[in-house]
DNA sequence: CTTGAACCTCCCGCGACGGGAGGTTCTAGC
DNA sequence: GCTAGAACCTCCCGTCGCGGGAGGTTCAAG
């Protein structure tokens, strides 16, 4: 009798609190969402939890320490009475999803470096040089997809850097060639545009993939800077709207080619 | 006079959206919270988002795409007209709490795989089992540091298993030799039970760390055993009542010498 | 019998929006 | 000028897992 007695422990919220490491409000919550309740009361309305609430309320940390929503926890510990194939289910859910996570915080983490790196570097004189790296970033990742931006980073990374700043430095020449056409509004027939739009193209297109993947990320290259151009153009080291212009200008030309 | 109007271009919140990738109801939010306001509006109250608004909403958004909070954005794009300084810091503090989160993911990777793992197994025979798994987790994350869970996890690797599943079976002899001492109550200071206790002590010792350190982590597991012999009993073959009363005696064996 | 700790219920708050209700305004076609 | 439908406006409730406080009652020890 006095043993039963020991066994039939009673705890109050505190104690239980306490014994397993949680808090009182954290209690009151998983009563309030029927997760967990005292299985019985006080006369006077305080909670006593009985051994079998200590057990649910392990298995409930324990779940959650697996990183499990209340809601599910609420579902495998209510309609599994012997059921392991749900519980595996959602543990291997559960780490599919930790993946992914792990995933995109690795990307941020390169990123992030990368970004430090630059501005310990002399590279970066000031904010402003800064935030305007940030807002291509921004531009390209909302007209690229993860994809298509990793397609050129790797493109990039083949032809090496000394390529990428020479295809810069004769883009640069060929903008100086065509602004004054521009000014000029020579007709877009002219094969002198022709060719310099020509050129301009070939050029990019070392850039890009082959085949049908790199006709997609050019036609997104090519709505980026229709839509942007006086932003991205704020980048080069001529006016904007000279450049928006010049944009457009191009764009007339390969129409009427 | 037209070139301009041209580049004083305004943008609905609706155009705003689509340029930026965005949503209509987030820049709404961004305009609450006073992160981004329209400069304008027409007579009617629509916003009209200039040229500028546009380029603070990409600097948002890629402040967003690291990872910072909409408030510590606010912070860099206010208070900063030109210091790197700031920026850095808060860039290398979310570098950093991305670290942490990787490693915690990480962990709970690793824990997700093993009980899969142990789940594919035939060595796991229901739910039940699995929850008394999970139940010892958890009682014992409340009762260890993650340091002296990892120094526990260490010294059983350096031990092999074979060593721990005899250490195992010699402490079932032990507790079988002792359960009935404590059903007679032998007294505490009997030599026969002296010599059982300290052989239980050895073999425990053999999991811990030798010096300060090890000693913290056998008080954190005597404490364990003192609050939850009950529970941590149900796992064994013997009566949890039983295992309660066993570990009140051994208490008091090592009181007494 | 008192006092302080523990307990009770009810309610607001976070962060970054999503989504809906219910109303007004713009825009294109007739 | 009229109408329909798209776009816009403001206000408000919901998310997830609690934290924290107000304002009151009950318990346990001295």
């Amino acid at each position: 009798m006095s043993e039963k007695d020991a066994v039939e422990r009673r705890w109050s919220i505190g104690e239980l609190a306490r014994a397993s490491g949680t808090t009182v409000r954290a209690l009151y919550h998983y009563d309030e969402i029927g997760l967990l309740r005292a299985s019985e009361r006080t006369a006077s309305g305080h909670r006593r939890y009985t051994e079998g609430d200590l057990r649910r309320l392990y298995r409930v940390r324990a779940l959650r320490a697996l990183g499990l929503s209340l809601e599910e926890i609420a579902g495998v510990l209510a309609d599994s009475p012997d059921d392991l194939e749900t519980m595996r289910a959602l543990l291997a859910a559960q780490l599919h999803d930790l993946e992914d996570q792990a995933g995109r915080i690795d990307r941020l983490r390169q990123r992030l470096h990368g970004l430090l790196g630059k501005l310990d570097d002399a590279s970066m004189p000031d904010t402003d040089q800064f935030m305007m790296t940030l807002e291509t970033m921004s531009v390209f990742e909302t007209y690229f997809t993860q994809e298509q931006q990793d397609q050129l980073a790797e493109r990039r990374a083949d032809l090496g850097p000394a390529a990428v700043e020479e295809a810069k430095a004769r883009w640069v020449d060929l903008v100086g060639e065509l602004l004054p056409h521009v000014q000029a509004d020579t007709p877009v027939d002219d094969p002198r545009v022709r060719d310099l739009v020509s050129r301009w193209d070939a050029l990019g297109s070392a850039f890009h993939a082959d085949g049908e993947q790199g006709e997609r990320t050019k036609a997104a290259a090519q709505r980026m800077w229709d839509d942007n151009s006086a932003d991205l153009g704020r980048r080069l080291p001529w006016p904007a709207d000279q450049m928006v212009a010049l944009v457009a200008y191009v764009g007339r030309v390969r129409q009427a080619s």
